[in-house]
DNA sequence: GCCAACGTTGGC
DNA sequence: GCCAACGTTGGC
């Protein structure tokens, strides 16, 4: 099974939100951008685990693992006129964008810091999809050997 | 199809 | 708030 990694940012629905939703469970919608989409709609599995990685925050890092518990369907909030995210070039017959739902499996003991991962770019994690420069994909892949290394530093 | 302008991301 | 990097848009 693959492995990736989910970016979110805490202030708009980090690892405290999730775990307070009902049965730690949460859409992942908002998606908007095509590479991260097709990671959704064509790669990602029922079953499979993810890591929830918050940006654009105070500490930048790995905060937890989420275990994906619904493919991919049609985004819902792109069809919503009064959300954020709606996009009029999608239609539920053809829908543009897909969603997830996860479900939170664990938090981190602790913060797996973006400092401490980076630490680690030109070794073990050589190649880890997050630490490439310029890099700005919500949903990335993680290998298996970058995904066991990781869970190894916690 | 090119590419400049613009908007967004995200670390610092 | 700054700014580098990237994706998207739109004129041509």
């Amino acid at each position: 099974m693959a492995h990736w990694l989910l970016k979110t940012e805490p202030e708009a629905f980090g690892i405290d939100a999730l775990a307070r939703a009902p049965r730690r469970t949460a859409t992942w919608d908002g998606v908007r951008n095509y590479q991260a989409r097709n990671f959704l709609r064509d790669e990602v599995r029922r079953g499979e685990q993810a890591f929830l990685y918050h940006s654009s925050c105070a500490l930048p890092g790995i905060a937890g693992i989420v275990t994906v518990t619904r493919a991919a369907f049609p985004d819902p909030s792109a069809f919503d006129r009064k959300n954020q995210h709606f996009d009029a070039g999608s239609e539920p017959a053809a829908p543009r964008w897909y969603a997830i739902n996860v479900q939170l499996a664990r938090r981190c003991a602790r913060i797996i810091t973006l400092e401490e991962l980076r630490a680690h770019a030109d070794g073990k994690l050589r190649g880890l999809a997050l630490l490439q420069r310029g890099n700005r994909l919500s949903v990335q892949p993680v290998s298996d050997a970058h995904w066991q290394f990781i869970v190894a530093l916690e």
